[in-house]
DNA sequence: GCTATATTTTGCTATTTTGCCAAATAAGCA
DNA sequence: TGCTTATTTGGCAAAATAGCAAAATATAGC
């Protein structure tokens, strides 16, 4: 029900950019980072608390983010403060969800 | 708009559980694979086919794609199908086509 | 300039993933 | 049973990833 009727990738490079997304998602801290933000901006200090994990590494999750586009980054003073760059991702939290339901489809 | 209203990953699991299905669906090869299974069910030569990978390759990125529940397998004969075990999987795509457009949101 | 705070980059090791080949398994048929 | 086709499994090497600690960078305030 409700299917939407949008493209599936087509050529070699919708499968690499569709990939690339997917891949970037592909970690548990990541998601928790995106779940974070989707409640607005937070700082890296803010983040790392959440997830547990050394400064350094959440730092690296948060540039594996930036690279597909996911989060974007801005510096005030000395924090740096991500945020979503496009909220419509957080649909795909919803499908999942779908996914994972008991439902038929 | 139209954004859905489910929840977001909250747990460890949550988060567990959603990022396998991403990293599963983080790689180019098996992108294409799913992609093929939205327009039904395809046995293994026909995929090695596509994805231009050795069959041993092949098999292993759909036993990846089997682990999460994504696709299911059936035989048939000396034959093995596979198909899309959740159509609604394929929703992603439309968020991703989303993402990837111009368009605010 | 020096110091303190916040973040990123670098260097390193351990682990995982990818892809191929060869061997093993499964099913159908002579 | 033996032979063929289709797929999976195991072994291996190369590449990518994850995590931490230490060093480097950026900004603010003195």
């Amino acid at each position: 029900m409700s299917r939407c009727e949008t493209k599936l990738p087509q050529n070699r490079e919708d499968f690499l950019r569709v990939a690339e997304v997917f891949k970037a998602l592909g970690h548990p801290a990541r998601v928790r980072i995106v779940s974070a933000l989707a409640e607005g901006e937070h700082c890296v200090a803010d983040l790392t608390a959440l997830v547990q994990l050394d400064i350094s590494t959440v730092s690296n999750h948060l540039s594996v983010l930036r690279g597909v586009g996911i989060v974007c980054a801005e510096r005030r003073g000395t924090q740096v403060f991500y945020t979503l760059r496009k909220p419509c991702l957080l649909n795909l939290f919803c499908c999942l969800d779908d996914f994972h339901s008991n439902a038929p489809s």
